[in-house]
RNA sequence: GGUCGCGUAGCUCAGCUGGAUAGAGCAUCUGCCUUCUAAGCAGACGGUCAAAGGUUCGAAUCCUUUCGCGAUCACCA
């Protein structure tokens, strides 16, 4: 990187002094696997300043960095592409100080990551799954990046629909609890959502048999009715409701909890609607005051957003009551109170609410907020299925819970077909199951550009070969394999040694590895890190396949194969560890 | 209908702010385990980058239009 900067500056330097022009920039880039070289200069990008044929122009310039630089090994000239070759010893150098991570921890001020946030009512789903592996990721990304990182999340737990799953409860529960029923509290509470529903039509049904309109059959089920009216008393603080809600919400938190270590997720504080929704009400204040909002003769109040492209958006209920975009509001102050040196925030939401945030963001930016500059909707693209969207009430979904015991279930029968696990005992193998099971998963949904949704056939299970979680770490643990082997220290630095084109290029990726995570953090892609990674695993395994390294005779090349096979592997796992994937030692 | 997003090999996806002959994996087919873990390696097959125009030395990438798919446009969240 160091080397880069100092590259075009000479380059300037180099067509300042033969052709008189001061180009503003160079364009440099990564040459090529067919042709000889690591960096390429573009001579083609010059030419709009600089007279002459680009050939002869790669020509003169190449001369002179050979000349000039002692990184600059050789040079070729492809049309308008300068390759420049560098030396064995620069890229050997950067084996021992090229860095892993781009600007030291929290140097770069503090990040607020909100992620998850589920509705209290039902279980968690594999779009949950994708939406809590992303935005642990994106934090872990920011962490690396050199931000100071709080991952939170706010948990959607009053409302209607958590209202009708208490009320099935009390009307067909029978006093049943997760202890009785021996099932997880979010699963037992979502089953109670599913029995309102179903109750709900049952009654529809009947009032339309008896004669009623759809829409009346539809406003006046008395189940939905008694629902409405329980959230009512839920508002007023009614004892007994309160108590069934702090119960069953107990319930789900504690399922939630399970499924979140198996995702292996944390948070550093949890916000609750119950507790916000009424704090939005200030900012309306502050806005009418301000007069960025305004109140209509009916009380609701409204922003005008039509001059910036927008519509018009509700921020009031004429009964005063708040709505969404009230609560993301208030929530959105109060974090920057809780977390006064977070210069951004984050939003891992799904790609339907794209209008949502749009909104959001431009209303806090025009109250002024300073941080309000600096947020970001992390959209990403629903995770379909073959049947089309997933739909909790019609039971069309993928279960977090069933889904990640499948990965581990399929992790071990293929680990038992291998049968390379002996000497290991039953806990050890079910953690491993567990690790290659979820690395299978999570670099699945991962790897591909967040913005994309995923089409998720539960037929046709995840894969363990390829570009995979599971290859990438099948590379890791063949490496640790290698390092047990090795008795003697490995970091004297080597050097005068002849290098191969396999080991240069795995070299180049080292060199490479800051610079991406600075990439994966300025675009919130963990997909930008999973590509890299493969990419150099496939090299590795290349090398490792076609190389000896133990074997080797000569014993500097040996050393430094070794030192090679260390800083690969310390490289896939601190990129592991960023996607929330284990490195396992043996597999 | 308005707005936003997407469309690359049979399937799943890469392709950075425009750069060289568009790349991987899966699937299909060929080889490679008496040498460091074969969840691997080496290779073959497979493409009018949805379509048409435009911008320029140069376009999968930028602009326009069309087609297809999806999301969104509530005093729901």
């Amino acid at each position: 990187m160091h080397f880069e900067k100092h590259l075009e500056h000479v380059l300037i330097q180099a067509v300042e002094k033969h052709y008189g022009v001061v180009l503003p920039q160079v364009d440099l880039q990564p040459t090529k696997k067919e042709f000889a070289g690591q960096i390429t200069v573009v001579v083609f990008s010059m030419m709009r300043l600089v007279k002459g044929a680009p050939e002869q122009i790669g020509q003169v310039l190449g001369n002179y960095l050979v000349e000039t630089l002692d990184e600059v090994a050789s040079f070729n000239v492809v049309k308008g592409f300068l390759n420049l070759e560098l030396s064995h010893q620069y890229w050997i150098s950067q084996l021992y100080q090229s860095t892993m991570t781009p600007h030291p921890q929290g140097s770069r001020g503090a990040r607020l990551v909100e992620y998850s946030s589920p509705n209290t009512n039902k279980p968690l789903h594999l779009g949950h799954v994708r939406n809590n592996l992303l935005g642990y990721s994106v934090a872990k990304i920011l962490e690396a990046a050199g931000y100071q990182v709080y991952k939170t999340q706010i948990i959607n737990d009053r409302g209607i629909h958590i209202c009708k799953s208490m009320l099935a409860w009390k009307l067909f529960g029978e006093g049943i609890t997760p202890e009785s029923a021996g099932v997880k509290g979010d699963k037992l509470v979502g089953r109670y959502y599913v029995a309102f529903d179903q109750a709900y039509k049952r009654e529809v049904a009947q009032a339309m048999a008896e004669g009623a309109t759809e829409e009346s059959a539809k406003q006046q089920a008395p189940i939905l009715i008694a629902a409405q009216e329980m959230l009512r008393q839920w508002e007023a603080g009614d004892p007994e409701v309160v108590e069934l809600w702090k119960m069953m919400n107990r319930w789900v938190y504690s399922g939630f909890e399970q499924t979140y270590q198996q995702l292996g997720v944390s948070f550093d504080k949890y916000y609750y609607e119950s507790d916000t929704y009424l704090l939005g009400k200030e900012v309306v204040e502050k806005g009418l005051s301000q007069g960025i909002f305004t109140r209509k003769p009916d009380g609701s109040v409204w922003i005008d957003l039509t001059a910036d492209g927008l519509d018009e958006k509700i921020l009031l209920r004429s009964d005063g009551t708040s709505v969404y975009m009230t609560q993301d509001l208030g929530t959105a102050l109060q974090r920057a109170v809780d977390f006064p040196d977070v210069g951004g925030m984050v939003y891992t939401v799904g790609n339907e609410q794209d209008y949502h945030f749009k909104v959001l963001f431009l209303i806090l930016k025009k109250l002024g907020y300073h941080w309000a500059e600096d947020l970001f909707h992390l959209s990403y693209g629903m995770v379909d299925l073959p049947s089309g969207k997933m739909k909790s009430r019609e039971g069309t979904v993928v279960d977090a819970d069933d889904l990640i015991s499948d990965m581990s279930q399929t992790a071990q029968s293929l680990a038992d077909e291998l049968g390379k696990l002996e000497g290991m005992d039953q806990e050890q193998k079910a953690r491993l199951y567990h690790s290659i099971g979820m690395g299978a998963l999570k670099y699945y949904l991962l790897k591909v550009d967040p913005k994309k949704r995923i089409l998720f056939d539960p037929n046709e299970s995840v894969d363990f070969q390829g570009n995979t979680g599971p290859f990438i770490q099948y590379t890791y643990a063949r490496i640790q394999s290698i390092l047990r082997k090795v008795t003697e220290p490995i970091d004297q630095p080597v050097s005068g040694i002849e290098l191969s084109e396999k080991e240069v290029s795995l070299l180049v990726w080292i060199s490479g590895y800051s610079g991406v995570i600075d990439a994966a953090a300025a675009q919130y892609s963990p997909a930008l890190l999973a590509n890299y990674l493969y990419e150099g695993v496939k090299g590795f395994n290349s090398l490792y396949q076609n190389l000896p390294i133990l074997a080797e005779a000569n014993t500097s090349l040996r050393l430094f194969r070794i030192q090679l096979c260390a800083a690969v592997a310390q490289r896939i796992e601190h990129s592991l560890g960023l996607m929330g994937i284990d490195a396992p030692e043996r597999m």
